[in-house]
Order: structure tokens, then C-alpha cells, then sequence
DNA sequence: TGGAACTTTCAAATAGTATTGAAATATAAT
DNA sequence: ATTATATTTCAATACTATTTGAAAGTTCCA
């Protein structure tokens, strides 16, 4: 495959599957081509390169570095501002964990804390506090694998639970 | 809380959850409505409890059954069909995991095999497939994990990771 | 066989989300 | 201080996804 047909493969694709879990398409296509990019783009760079708007890309880009997977960088003599994405695939997937774990995971474990302690003792009361227990356990202990897992390294867990499920 | 309380704030709070991760709202509520049920539900009982239409509600419980979290069943003297929820949240854990697995993680795998062949010498195009490479290998590696812990029991899984990252 | 009960379909309406682009703001150079 | 360049904001618009509801289809029973 030819390098101009794969790149905007590889865009497509990204962006097609960052929408399918929640991430917006623009901001996964930006950072497809950031992450394929071998030198730092701006924000015009972005606008060419997938026919998006400014005020779009500027926005995507914030929520990008936000997310801590771009960064902003300087070239000096030049008055704008470049953009590179972090190119480690291992710190990739651990923000990307991090972030979610921390916007989305956590608070669910929170609440069904609370909801397990429903009060009532009819067969519907007792239903639901059973299935509030059961998410409760299954999302904290899933939480604390990913906390472990991002403190340390994703590749050596990988790797381990790889082995371990042999 | 409440029993009345509790049930709204986590139907409100799955269908959320859910629509952050590609789910949509619907189907993640009729799922939780389920999930807190201890009686299989009609269709009808559906449409009240969420106030949503008989073609909505038809249309996600099938979707529901295609991913294995929900069954019809049979009541005797009934025309009705009902509906029940799969209970067992690591069975729920392990059927999500399967399906999205198989509709979006192989696929994508699958792109980037081809794309790490890429031809070209250019700066770019080893930037190119190096990032393809790189996601390669991390994507082929958490399908690895996943077919295992999907083939094995989840439970087991996270005790063992949890162990392991101690 | 007719018709009541229930389920499914799908075009149209609605709601929700993302994108644009031009104005406002900020920053740097002269 | 003025101008040129770059960035940010945000109301208007475009786009996508979801939901509705009525019609068509199916199944069961008398």
C-alpha cells in the first residue's frame, strides 16, 4: 500500500473508532495525525490536512493536550504554535485509561456505593441491592487493577496477565 | 436512599455511563431497568417505567439479545413475550467484552497488520509505520489478553491481576 | 377463517452533537 | 503605539443519531 493511501486509511479508521467509545471524531482524527506526523504540525498544518475548520481544530487540539496526549512545542523563530503527539503507544493507553478511569469510572463506583445501601426489603428493594452489590464489586475491583496498572507499566501487565491466562 | 430514588438515579446514571462509551442511552436504560427487575418485563411494562415508545423499546431489547444480555422468556397462559436481564455481572462484563472484541478491536487489528507494510523510505513514511507497528503490537496484545480472560472467567482474572500488581 | 393481541418495521420528526467561520481577544514585531 | 499575526470564543448551522408512532406483519385462539 502506498504511504498517502494508508495515512488517510489510518485517519479514517482512527477516527471511525474513537467515535465508536465516545471520543469525537475530529479530536481522534487530529490525533491520528499527529501521532503519523514525524515533525510537529500547526494548527493551519491540521486545517489542510483534514479539511477541518479552525475554531475545530484549535478545540480539538486543547482537548488533546488536556487528555495529555499532545503537546504543545515551540520552534524558535517562529511566532505560532506546534503541535506533537506523544509517540509511546504504553503512555498512550495509560492516560487514556487514567483519564476515563478518573471521569468516568470513579464516580460510578461512587454512586453504587451509595445505592447498595437502599433501604426497603421487598423482592424488588432486595433486587436491586443485590445488582447494586455485584456492579459495586465488579467496577471497584476493575478500578483497582487499572489504578495498579497504570501506576506501573501497561506492557509488563500485558504481558503477566498474558501469561497468567495461558 | 429510597428504593423509588435509588432506582431512577441508576437507570439515569448506566444510561449516561453508557452513551460516554458508544452505548446508546436506550438501550443502556432498558438494560438497567432489567438489570433491577426480579420479574421478566413486556415490552409494555418498558415503555411506562422509561416513558419511551414501543418501537424504541422493541428495538433495543432485540439489540440487548444480540449482545447476549438480555433473554426472552416464556410465560405459561401468557401471549406476551418477557424479558430478563443476565444477572451475573461477570457474565455481563465477559458478553460486552466479546462483542465489542470481535466488532472493533479485531477489525482494527486487522487494519493495522496491512498498514505496517506500508512501502516508502521518507521520513514520513517511517514515521508511519512505526506508529502502525507500535499500535499493532499493543492492540494485538490487549485482543490476546481478552481472549483469554473471555474464554476463562473474569472473576479469576481481576483477582489474579490485582494479585500480580499488588 | 376472522379478528384480537402482540411484535416489527421504517419514514418522518426530534433531539443531540459537532463544525463552521467570523468577531473578539491576545501576542509579538516594528 | 500601531500593525500584523496568531489564537480563542461562540452563535449559527450542519450533521448524525435517536425516537416516535402509525402501518404492516405475525401469531394465536375461538
Amino acid at each position: 500500500m502506498e504511504l498517502h493511501e494508508a495515512k488517510d486509511k489510518f485517519i479514517q479508521a482512527w477516527g471511525a473508532f474513537g467515535s465508536q467509545w465516545g471520543i469525537n471524531r475530529s479530536m481522534a482524527q487530529v490525533h491520528a495525525l499527529l501521532l503519523i506526523s514525524p515533525e510537529p504540525l500547526s494548527t493551519e498544518d491540521v486545517m489542510e490536512q483534514l479539511n477541518i475548520s479552525r475554531g475545530n481544530v484549535n478545540m480539538n487540539l486543547r482537548a488533546l493536550i488536556d487528555w495529555h496526549l499532545v503537546d504543545k512545542v515551540l520552534k524558535n523563530g517562529e511566532r505560532r504554535e506546534f503541535f506533537q503527539a506523544e509517540k509511546d503507544v504504553w503512555k498512550i493507553a495509560t492516560n487514556i485509561t487514567r483519564e476515563r478511569k478518573k471521569r468516568e469510572l470513579e464516580p460510578m463506583v461512587r454512586l453504587l456505593g451509595e445505592l447498595k445501601q437502599t433501604t426497603g426489603t421487598s423482592a424488588e428493594a432486595k433486587a436491586f441491592k443485590q445488582t447494586a452489590t455485584d456492579l459495586h464489586d465488579l467496577t471497584s475491583r476493575i478500578d483497582a487493577v487499572l489504578e495498579r496498572s497504570a501506576r506501573s507499566d501497561v506492557q509488563w501487565f500485558l504481558k503477566a496477565a498474558s501469561t497468567l491466562l495461558r
